[in-house]
DNA sequence: ATTATTTGTGCAATCGATTGCATAAATAAT
DNA sequence: ATTATTTATGCAATCGATTGCACAAATAAT
C-alpha cells in the first residue's frame, strides 16, 4: 500500500520557490513576511495538507506541548475524574496529556517520572503516592526548570504549585451536620497513615465536636486501610462496644458502605439508629440504601486548577515562577443516610 | 536557577575519544563494536547520567513510542479501566499512552486523531462515539500504515484490529440465568441507538427466551437511553401495564438501579417480587440494596487484549498486518438481585 | 607472502522545523 | 542623487540521534 507521504514545509517551499525559512516564518505569524507571501504559504499548505511535524519542532524548539500526568490509580472515578479536568484544559490550548498510574508503588512513581523525562514532556502534573520514600525524582524535575503540580495528595517538601481540597473544613462540615441532626455520639473511621489529608480530617472532626461542646472520645475513633472490610471490622467492633453511638463519620465512603452494611445485618435503622456521613462522593454513594451523604472534592475541577497552575507555571519567567497553592473548598452532599430531621 | 544541562551522545563521544556515530551504535547494541568500547560508553553513560533524547531519537527513527488512545469518557469506570489495562501492557514495553476523550461529540473525535497523528504517535488504540458521522479520519491512520485498534464500540467498516467482549453471549446468560431462578416474564430495556452491542444484547435475550420454549414480547421490551431516569421511566410504565412481570433485564446497570429503585418504592421485593440483572459490572453494583447481578465485561483485560493487538500489527510487516477481531467472553456475575433459589 | 574477509569506527547525510545573521531590494531621508 | 533605513527573504547552523557507506586494521584463506 502506497502510504499518503506527509508533506513538509519544504513541499510547500519548493512549490512556491521560496526557503524552508519563509515558509516556516509565515506559518508562524513572524512579522516579517510580506502579506502576499504569507497568504500563498498558508493556501499552499492547506493544498497540500499540510501537518506540522510536532516531533522536529520540539527537537529545535525543545517544547513538545505533552503534559506528563502521574497518578495512583487510573480507573478510580477521582483519579479519573481529575485527569479528565486536566484534558479538557490540556486540549482546549493543544497540550496532550500522557498518563501513567503508580499503583501506589514508589519504584514506579520514580520510573514513570524518567521515562516522562525522557519522552521531554513540558512539565508534570502528579499526585504523590502512598509509599515514597523521598522527593528526588522530583526535585530533578523542578531542576530542570520543568513545571511541577501536585493535587490531593502533597508534600511541603517541594516548592511547587499545589492543589488539594480543604480537607479539614470537609470534615467539619459532615461533623457539624450530623451534630445539627442531633447526633452527639459520633465515631469516626481514619488510617494511621502519614497522609496529611487524612490528619486534616481528623482534625476537622475534632475540632466540630468541641466547637459545639461535645466531649471527644478517642476510643469512638478507629483506625484502619479505610476499605469497605475495615469499615465492617470497625463496626462490629462499635457494636460490641458498651457505649452507645448514634452517628458514624467515616474519612471514606468505602469504609462507610462497610458500616451501612453491617448495621443493616444487625437490623439497626439508618439514619434513625445511626446516621451515617461518608467522605470522597464515590459514584457509588448516590445508589445505596439509604443514599449515602458525603463530601464532595469536585475532582474534575481540581483537574481544571491543577492544569491552570501548571499553565500558569510554564508561561512564566523561570526566575519568577510563583509557586501557589491552590485550597479547594468542598461541598457536603446531604442524603438520606444523615437526615434525621426534615429540613 | 542553573538548570542541569542534559547529557547526549556527544559528551559521551567527546569524553571517550570516539564518535557520536559509535556511542549510538554501543547503546543500541549494534554488534559492530568491540567489548570493550561498548564497557566503556556504557560505563561512561552512566557516569554522566545520560538519558536519551526520546524527541531526537523520534525525529530520526520516526518512532515515537506513544500511543494514542480515544475514549469517550475518561472518568466511567468502564473507559479508565481500559485505559488501565493499556497503560500497564504499554508501559511494561516502554511505550506511553496520550489520552484523549471525544465526549462523544464527532468534531472532538475527529480532532484528537488529527492531533494524535500530527504528535507522531506510533498508533491509536480507540472506542467510536456514538455520533460518529464517517470514518475518515480512521482511514487516514491506516493509509498512514499506523496500527489502529478498535475496542468496545467497533465498526465493520474499518478493516482493523477489534477487542469486543460476546454481548450476545452475555446476554444470553444473564437471561438464561433469570428463567432458570424461575422467571418467565422477563421485560427487557435497550435503546434504539445503532449500537452493535445493544443489538446483540437483545438478540441474547430473544435467543435465551425462545431457547427455552418462552415467547417473547415485544411489549416488554422498553427503549430510551438505559440512563438511571430512563429505568426509572420504564419500571413505571411496567406497573402500569396489565401484563404481569417477574425479571427485569436491563441493557445497563444504571437503568437497572433506576428500576430497582422505582420497584422498592413500590413495595416489591427484589428478588422475590421480581428479578433483576444489569449489565456492565458497574462498580456501584455490589453496593445497592440487594446487590445487582450483572455481566463482567473484563475491562482490564479488555485493555491488556488491546494493548497486545496493537503491538503485534506494530511489530508485523506493513504488507502483512494480520487484523483480527478479537471477542472476549464474559461472566455473569450472581449476587442476591436475581438469586430467587439458594443454590 | 599475497589476497580475501571480517571487524570496528568514522564521515556525513538525514529526520523537519527553527532561528541568528547576512543580504538584496525597496523605500525613506538628506 | 546619494546615503540611511526598512522590508522581505535566503543561508546555514542547530536540536540529538541514527544509519548507509567508506575505510583502515586485524584476521583468515590460499
Amino acid at each position: 500500500m502506497e502510504h499518503t507521504k506527509k508533506t513538509t514545509i519544504h513541499d510547500i517551499a519548493a512549490k512556491l520557490n521560496v526557503t524552508a525559512s519563509t515558509v516556516s516564518r509565515a506559518l508562524n505569524g513572524n512579522p516579517r513576511i510580506s502579506d502576499s507571501t504569507r497568504k500563498a504559504v498558508l493556501k499552499t499548505a492547506r493544498e497540500l495538507n499540510y501537518a506540522p511535524n510536532q516531533i522536529a519542532s520540539a527537537l529545535r524548539s525543545g517544547r513538545t506541548q505533552l503534559i506528563g500526568m502521574l497518578v495512583p490509580t487510573i480507573n478510580r472515578s477521582f483519579f479519573s475524574s481529575i485527569i479528565r479536568g486536566v484534558e479538557e484544559v490540556a486540549n482546549s490550548l493543544d497540550y496532550r496529556v500522557i498518563v501513567s498510574q503508580s499503583n501506589e508503588a514508589f519504584e514506579n512513581e520514580e520510573n514513570a517520572v524518567k521515562a516522562f523525562l525522557n519522552a521531554r514532556v513540558d512539565g508534570i502534573i502528579a499526585s504523590i503516592g502512598k509509599n515514597t520514600q523521598h522527593f528526588d525524582h522530583y526535585k530533578q524535575v523542578l531542576e530542570r526548570g520543568l513545571p511541577l503540580v501536585l493535587f490531593d495528595r502533597t508534600t511541603p517538601q517541594l516548592l511547587t504549585s499545589q492543589v488539594v481540597i480543604d480537607d479539614y473544613q470537609g470534615a467539619y462540615l459532615a461533623t457539624s451536620h450530623l451534630i445539627q441532626q442531633g447526633c452527639t455520639k459520633i465515631a469516626h473511621f481514619t488510617t494511621e497513615r502519614k497522609i496529611d489529608i487524612y490528619k486534616e480530617r481528623y482534625r476537622g472532626y475534632v475540632n466540630a465536636l468541641e466547637d459545639h461542646g461535645i466531649a471527644h472520645n478517642e476510643a469512638s475513633v478507629f483506625s484502619g486501610n479505610l476499605q469497605l472490610e475495615d469499615g465492617r471490622a470497625h463496626s462490629k467492633l462499635l457494636l460490641q462496644q458498651p457505649e452507645d453511638f448514634d452517628a458514624i463519620f467515616s474519612a471514606s465512603d468505602y469504609a462507610a458502605m462497610g458500616a451501612m452494611q453491617v448495621l443493616k445485618e444487625n437490623g439497626l435503622k439508618i439514619p434513625e439508629d445511626v446516621a451515617l456521613v461518608g467522605f470522597l462522593n464515590e459514584p457509588f454513594t448516590s445508589f445505596t440504601d439509604p443514599p449515602l451523604t458525603t463530601v464532595n472534592q469536585f475532582p474534575i475541577e481540581m483537574g481544571h486548577t491543577a492544569a491552570n497552575l501548571f499553565f500558569n507555571a510554564l508561561n512564566s519567567e523561570r526566575e519568577k515562577i510563583v509557586t501557589k497553592k491552590t485550597v479547594l473548598q468542598p461541598e457536603l452532599i446531604i442524603r438520606a443516610s444523615s437526615l434525621k430531621k426534615k429540613p
